[in-house]
DNA sequence: TAAAAATACTCCATAGGTATTTTAT
DNA sequence: ATAAAATACCTATGGAGTATTTTTA
């Protein structure tokens, strides 16, 4: 079957004339119906009858007339369904996001900007611990991440920063540093600090231990809370104070205040991580756009 | 846009590897790189990145290979569609029936033997007047019909006799002629005869007349009935008493009494109507069809 | 008999083949 | 260094053109 047979079929089935169908397609008569006569052996069975004046379809040529332009159709779909996809503006993106940044505003407004610049495309999220997130990058079941920064040197990933975010300390609203507008970390030095397991946040984890010992002490750890966010709950339950990501503060919970932490705060810095290899234009706009919104938001800030 | 171009992309997107598919399209490497890449240039964006081994598909190049897959099929389908509809197995057949045979038996039983041997034609039946399904016909409307012998010499429509059906008396029960159990024609003389109007079957209405007139005497006609079976109901009102073709029997009306006609009973011929020039396969295997059954019908009642 | 499709042939565009080079790991 | 795709060039199939015959209403 050639797609030629059904373009030149559907002319001769449209004007029932296979001279003026000719004239149309801008050839000569013979080798149309040379072609037709092709397309009828390969069906096995005639598509017209032949009158001294035109033609008329017959039942199967009625049949496949319908098809043919379906077919035509489909085909141009095809192309420019393919040129679309070309230029980013349809597909499926998987989304990673790691549990201790999925509070942060940034993450909404970064999907929010993604979706009005590209709203062909389909977007999966997923939230996961950052190197769960990282595995599922190389291994394709995802094709971005926003994630903490981390000491992990992937091979196969990039991983750039997206932007800085400041700890602070959570105390039980009734505890003596919570009537201060600012806490230094040297005052912890005496408190149990209820932090996450090391392994699903590294980097984060090491900061805020480094932090202290800048600070001079080594913290005294109680324990562990199953995620960053959850260490909230445990100070609000007694269990002792936290050090956590500044936007984790959206969290409100019912008798625990959070404190800005005066001099070196340990810093939880945000990034994005994606297949170094990646070549697809989705994957690669959604990188664009979330650099973009941070560039956005810090000229915002600047004024 | 060429065929050819979807089926060396599927084989290569299949193989992920150039020399494989050639290999599996039974040509040469370097052909097939040139016809993807006119695709591609067609199509406008790469479909394939090709590294040192093999090549994988970009995001167009994904999306192509689901459209381009169930390009392909339909257009197998589409042939054996068209071939199904060339040996009419396939399509719609709009057929009419004369309000005067509907009641008959041979009716439904054609309507089921063509259901059984085609059941992928779509049967859509309607029911008009002798005269107005010839027009039907003409102006293909229907396309075949189940009528009463006509006399109407319509050049364009084929009319082919089916079988023969004697008509019967229709008596108010109470009638002295009731008493009897065959009735002849000349008995009716003095009767008021209920009749359909001359036009909806002109040939059922002559033959009745004429038999009357070979019995020796003029019909004395009533009030006419709209339709053939409506009579019936008159005949039951009290109107009088009608002629009708014996399958009208089937109306079993409260008050009426059916009687054979003795001698020469005026005879009300089925025939089927179709264009002359019909081609459809559809159309003639419904002929087919309706002519076996007469056949069958016959042979079984010679038992 | 006249209009239109089919046939007979000729030509050339291009699909496909062979030999070789380039590219990417 | 090597596998695989791209390039260069050649061949030949078959699509399209011209002239003519056949078909059908």
């Amino acid at each position: 079957m050639e797609f030629r047979y059904l373009r030149y079929f559907i002319a001769v089935a449209d004007e029932l004339h296979f001279t003026r169908a000719a004239e149309r397609l801008g050839m000569a008569q013979p080798p149309l119906s040379q072609q037709i006569r092709k397309l009828e052996r390969e069906i096995g069975t005639p598509l017209f009858r032949r009158f001294a004046r035109g033609v008329e379809l017959t039942d199967a040529g009625k049949l496949l007339y319908e098809d043919a332009v379906h077919i035509l159709d489909l085909v141009d779909l095809a192309k420019s369904r393919a040129q679309s996809a070309a230029r980013g503006l349809t597909g499926r993106i998987r989304v990673g996001f790691a549990s201790s940044v999925v509070f942060h505003p940034i993450v909404a407004q970064v999907i929010r900007a993604y979706r009005d610049a590209y709203p062909g495309v389909q977007l999966a999220p997923s939230e996961g611990h950052i190197s769960g997130l990282m595995n599922d990058l190389r291994e394709e079941r995802i094709d971005i991440a926003i994630i903490r920064q981390t000491s992990q040197r992937a091979e196969s990933l990039k991983v750039e920063a997206l932007l800085d975010e400041e700890m602070v300390v959570v105390l039980p609203s009734r505890h003596r540093l919570a009537a201060l507008d600012v806490v230094s970390l040297d005052m912890l030095s005496e408190e149990t600090v209820i932090l996450f397991p090391r392994e699903i946040a590294p980097v984060l984890y090491e900061e805020i231990i480094s932090a202290c010992e800048r600070s001079g002490f080594v913290p005294k750890l109680g324990q562990e809370s199953s995620q960053v966010a959850s260490a909230v709950s445990m100070v609000a339950a007694g269990f002792g104070i936290s050090i956590v990501p500044q936007s984790i503060e959206q969290f409100h919970t019912e008798g625990v205040t959070y404190r800005p932490i005066g001099g070196n705060a340990p810093n939880a810095s945000i990034a994005l991580a994606y297949r170094a290899a990646e070549r697809s234009k989705v994957i690669l706009n959604f990188a664009t756009i979330a650099k973009q919104v941070i560039q956005e938001e810090a000229t915002a800030a600047r004024k």
